[in-house]
DNA sequence: AGGCCGTAGTTAATCGATTACACATGTATG
DNA sequence: CATACATGTGTAATCGATTAACTACGGCCT
């Protein structure tokens, strides 16, 4: 910058005055500045400008699972909300542990990210509260904790999923297994609740981790007890659960019937196609990105609950195929 | 800082000191300063620390589509690496756009990453020299440029491709639809170059834009054509592919084979299963960390070039069904 | 006792920007 | 003609760390 203003014969207040568009300086001067900027290749250094402004212009984003294309999606639609704010994204992958997330977490303030956006690995409120109390803006996506103090922003799948239900029941299943999220995590809990109550008694549930193997064990149990419908509550178990019809030589929905939460492109594709819940996941990302946004902006966002939506396809073996 | 020196009774060059596990601090001063910062809740600002020390601890990593799973894939195997040696990775999500990724490429640059990861959109050097100019570390991933002169990490598919070529052609097929990437880009040409070669002759080639949408309108045309085979040159035309078979009632591997570069885990569900060329990607984006990593050592890494593997499971009406 | 040395700790410069305040110049006003 | 006021720029403090150069202290040797 000394250079630059060297170049240019003037002041560093003056150049930075033209690089932050500041009325002060006379055009003339204006280009004089931009005329050294250009020949030096000159490009300001964000990190002295954060330090002196408290601004990074950057939005933390901590995701379970980079390898979920549930929250790949959700990772794209963030960024380019943010990006049309003119803020960058810093992705962090938990990889669905706590531990790793609380280290990305403190990564992340300590390089000063304007807000921070955070699908828990578990519903405890801790690693939240320490966020709060170092006042940074935080909003919360997809999941929940215990007592959150902050928004957030989730989708609302039990319409769906009482939908479903009901389709089951109708259809004669008497034994519907339930492949569900890991207990400590509030959408491994609220969906499974609320479909087994819908159910009406006539599930059993095997709790996974939100990954393709514990999918594939938790159908194996099921389907070994039973079960001739079988209902996994994120995409990544649907796809073990399904490995485990396949090499079990089942056919759906003959043999069993198969839902999904969560769609992919990919599952229309499959004979019969996946019946699935679909989260409108570009709007989940989008609407996390500006509450945060807001909330950096000193307003207060309201909660944001999207509904997720039932797509029957015909592994359910519904009339609709 | 300076509240926890003063509630330590010493200066901040003894806190920093003891920050940096330096030798100078007496144990008992270290203590002290400990407890002070435990006792404060301080965390040094990265920022500031980045500022002096012109290392930011940080890796760049432009890839072209997050939503690609190949890509998703890289950046995870990427920041893993890249965390076991004590840096942080932030990832830029390019979309396939040349202006996106310059934009991209830009930020990071701005914040003083100590060296960037580039899976560049198309094959111009323009960008890789602009960088090579700051002097800023620089590996290519996946991709490569015309006279890159910087290391480069990628996957050689042309033994799988041509031993694919053969078995098409041994199986009876003399009219190959090629779904190929954009010619602009390294893996776009050479996939298709080889495999095409290998043929000799018996192939028609649909240039998409590694995206769904560009794979189901290739596939229309090429089965319009009469192809009795279609190979696609990356997962996400495949699916577009597949979509199309599909759409049109045709039987793989009666009506039409099908064969994909890059494996998903859901290819093995499908029925029949779908051929494959499967990449290491994982051994890519760790080999890709490493490289760069070596770099910003001053050590001069060399290229890396992983062998991508034919994996035979039905859909080209193999003997191995 | 005086001089020398090693050690623990302090002072102050520095990284590259932003910005409050001071200053100089030119124009309008009484 | 002196005063006030607007306008464009420069000076220097500041953000929060690191670190070279310096100081103070206590012990050891002759």
């Amino acid at each position: 910058m000394k250079d630059v203003a060297q170049h240019a014969g003037v002041s560093t207040a003056t150049v930075s005055r033209v690089l932050n568009g500041h009325a002060a300086p006379t055009p003339e001067t204006r280009e004089r500045v931009l005329a050294a900027i250009e020949e030096l290749g000159y490009r300001p250094n964000a990190l002295a400008r954060s330090l002196r402004t408290t601004s990074t212009q950057t939005l933390g984003l901590v995701i379970s699972d980079l390898l979920n294309p549930f929250f790949a999606e959700i990772a794209r639609a963030v960024e380019d909300e943010a990006r049309s704010h003119g803020y960058c994204v810093v992705i962090g992958n938990a990889d669905e542990s706590a531990e790793q997330e609380a280290t990305y977490v403190r990564t992340l303030l300590d390089r000063r990210v304007d807000g921070l956006l955070l699908c828990p690995a578990t519903d405890d409120p801790e690693l939240v509260r320490e966020v709060s109390a170092g006042g940074v803006p935080l909003v919360l996506l997809d999941r929940t904790v215990r007592g959150a103090t902050c928004p957030v922003v989730r989708a609302d799948g039990s319409e769906a999923l009482t939908a479903l239900a009901r389709r089951l029941v109708g259809a004669g299943h008497t034994r519907v297994g339930v492949i569900a999220g890991p207990p400590d995590t509030s959408t491994g809990r609220e969906r499974s609740d609320v479909f087994i109550g819908a159910l009406g008694g006539a599930a059993q549930v095997v709790h996974g981790d939100f990954r393709q193997e514990s999918g594939s064990q938790a159908a194996a149990k099921l389907i070994d007890d039973g079960a001739t419908a079988l209902v996994a509550m994120d995409n990544l178990m649907g796809l073990g659960a399904l490995g485990e019809i396949r090499a079990r030589g089942l056919q759906i929905p003959h043999d069993i019937a198969l839902a999904v939460f969560d769609d992919q492109p990919w599952f229309p594709l499959l004979d019969p196609p996946i019946t699935v819940i679909a989260q409108p996941t570009v709007e989940m990302g989008r609407a996390a990105a500006r509450s945060l946004l807001a909330l950096i902006d000193g307003r207060q966002p309201d909660d944001v609950r999207l509904t997720a939506k039932l797509v029957l396809r015909g592994s359910c073996g519904e009339a609709e195929l």
